[in-house]
DNA sequence: ATCGCTATGTTATATTATAACATATTTAAT
DNA sequence: ATTAAATATGTTATAATATAACATAGCGAT
């Protein structure tokens, strides 16, 4: 396995798990909800733990949808460089992970030179099931 | 003057006014205050505008601010592929407007050959100005 | 044992955004 | 000109997302 030697906190760990067995990002309040039973009451203590996971870079927020995900990406452990798919039809959202794209924005510098230590990047369309089902 | 052919309703006008003329994003509750004066009194009224004016390509949203910026880049009135550099120390942000880059992530499709229609790419890093401070 | 740091618990509130419905204005067809 | 459809506006209420502020608990290092 490759598990980094990062130790999660109680809450942070029940956060997580519940994002990381989960089919599609999770919203907070939705998390929230879900972790009412293991005595987690208030959105204080859901949104601290998704910082921390986010810092960490176990999880990623989807911008454009106010979503968490849990990073499958074993090379993006420090959430500075993420890129996600997302079907326009169905939400489908799936991380993006390609090489040459995230070398290609690692080393962008644009036109005043300017160079920049993090980025996200939100592609949208249709997943292949959707495009399928239109034609 | 590149005046596109598009007209704007009477609050899409006065509320795209504010947005151009600010020297940062705007967000919309400021927006809101602004536009008081002007007898725009109510959050719908508000969003209906941005909505709308985002369609038309004339302003863009910046995802992790939840802030409205007017597009300068007469390019994209189509609202399809933004691109936004953001100093994580002055919150100065700006659209990139670069060819090769546009081109490149307008070709990209992922390993399972999906092909996108839109992107939003937010880079973020210190400018010129913060990095000079700090150093 | 005490200090400093991190995590947690709790209440209240701030911020962002939309639902739902009524009315008015513009556009296009008859 | 009359009507119908579509678009825009006005209004109230409420939903959804996120943080401030403060109190308490746990834990590791000196
Ligand atoms: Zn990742
Ligand atoms: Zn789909
Ligand atoms: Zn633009
Ligand atoms: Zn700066």
């Amino acid at each position: 396995m490759t598990q980094k030697f990062e130790f999660l906190s109680k809450n942070q760990q029940i956060i997580y798990d519940i994002i990381e067995n989960a089919k599609e990002p999770l919203k907070a309040y939705s998390i929230l909800y879900s972790v009412k039973k293991k005595g987690i009451k208030a959105p204080p203590q859901v949104y601290r733990a998704l910082d921390r996971l986010i810092k960490m870079g176990k999880i990623h927020k989807i911008e454009s949808k106010n979503a968490f995900i849990a990073c499958k990406n074993s090379n993006c452990t420090i959430s500075n460089a993420t890129a996600f798919s997302i079907c326009d039809s169905c939400e489908a959202i799936t991380e993006i992970s390609n090489l040459k794209l995230s070398k290609y924005l690692a080393n962008f510098q644009d036109d005043t030179g300017m160079r920049y230590n993090k980025y996200n990047l939100e592609f949208f369309g249709l997943c292949r099931k959707c495009k399928k089902n239109k034609s």
